[in-house]
DNA sequence: CGAGTGACTGCCA
DNA sequence: TTGGCAGCCACTC
């Protein structure tokens, strides 16, 4: 195990988070609240973005943004990303949640 | 072991 | 609608 016992989140949980993130069908997005949600752990918000960060070009991470629809600043391809798979944004440079926030479940 | 930081969230003014 | 604040958890110094 390369992970210290110190841990106290389960090593599965990345592998749980990625494939979660590959199940967002292109032109829908996540929040990260969402995610950490699905994952069992509704805290773990702050979490689900680092490790997102820490996550292989196979992750189409960019689909994920803030609960208020905000992309990450630092990351202006994210906007070009999701503009391409045909996600709108609002005046003030954040994603229409209302209309394109991912639904597990649910129809395409 | 304490303090600071971050791809966050929800509540309140 | 916008902005400020506290709570949250793991990592780094």
């Amino acid at each position: 195990m390369s992970r210290t016992k110190h841990s106290t989140l389960p090593a599965a949980l990345d592998a749980e988070l990625y494939e979660l993130v590959r199940e967002i069908p292109a032109g829908s997005v996540a929040t990260y609240g969402q995610l950490a949600r699905l994952l069992g752990r509704p805290n773990h918000a702050r979490l689900v973005g680092r490790l997102l960060g820490r996550a292989p070009s196979d992750i189409p991470c960019h689909r994920v943004v803030s609960a208020s629809g905000r992309t990450v600043a630092a990351w202006s391809a994210q906007r070009t990303l999701l503009e391409g798979e045909g996600v709108r944004f609002r005046p003030n440079g954040a994603v229409d949640l209302r209309s394109f926030l991912w639904r597990p479940g649910a129809p395409e």
